[in-house]
DNA sequence: CTGAAAACGTTGTATATACAATTATTGCAA
DNA sequence: TTGCAATAATTGTATATACAACGTTTTCAG
């Protein structure tokens, strides 16, 4: 739907300025359909990514410092973010002997699980939202992304 | 800076899953931008957002349901942040005569002038943000989102 | 009329976020 | 070797967000 129509605003001061509300608007609005698949299960999009992010290191334990690096949110807290997939049961936190600075996460087997069984939904999800793009267009929709940043 | 390089994840299982993470990432980074930009004016992206809202009244004064309908991010509380706006004497609050289940919010002079002043600085920001783009390709850029919001 | 439903806003509560301050550990220059 | 800077994580606090429950006021069917 137009961004004109869904904020009711009947136009904007630039192309610019349609593009930045837009960005903002899309964003939160992916974000609401992620987190509203992931409720059934408890976790939020935040805790999700960080659980992928744990999957992608294939076993191998990252610190916190990496993870944070990794969110899609830098500055929620990833120590908190940790805690609670910790209390559920999904990872591991341990310290590192050899850097008594660092902690490692690692993710358990029931986070796995818990992947394994959101995959093929989170994969439903993407089709679903980009069902009117093609892989090229949904391709060239992320490369004019990464350039916006730069 | 591409969504692989800045997230450091080597691949993604689709352009559909690497869209949908870009457009959650790059709205997210837009919104720090704004909240960077607007805070030493003491005010949240989303304030900023209401205020905006209530100048395209142009002096009409609009209810809070109308205010949330047309705001970027639905489930924020309008009460509760109009509140904030209204302690900060940028707007005001005025129960509706006719209909006295409705509170009419309508933006201050002193609201006008923040706004007047913000406009210069939030232009920039968004001709900073699509240097890289031109008009055409950032009207194209909105178009793309808003098929994929159906 | 009258009572149920709808419209509009407020409040409560748990959780999340932003950001600064603090602690602990390590590395390294003088 | 000592002590300062850098690294890594934790904690504190204020504010924001999500969502449900509640309270008024209005509307409208019967």
């Amino acid at each position: 739907m137009k961004l004109e129509h869904e904020l009711k605003m009947p136009n904007f001061r630039s192309p610019y300025q349609r593009a930045s509300l837009n960005l903002m608007f899309t964003g939160e609005w992916m974000m609401a359909r992620v987190d509203s698949l992931l409720k059934p299960y408890d976790i939020s999009s935040q805790q999700y990514n960080v659980l992928r992010i744990l999957r992608g290191q294939q076993g191998k334990p990252i610190n916190l410092f990496a993870i944070q690096e990794r969110m899609l949110n830098r500055m929620s807290n990833a120590t908190r973010l940790v805690e609670k997939l910790r209390l559920k049961g999904l990872v591991t936190r341990e310290l590192c002997e050899q850097n008594r600075r660092k902690v490692e996460i690692a993710i358990t087997d029931k986070g796995m699980e818990l992947l394994d069984k959101l995959d093929p939904l989170m994969k439903q999800l993407e089709e679903d939202t980009f069902k009117s793009l093609s892989a090229e267009e949904a391709q060239h929709l992320s490369d004019t992304l990464d350039r916006v940043r730069e």
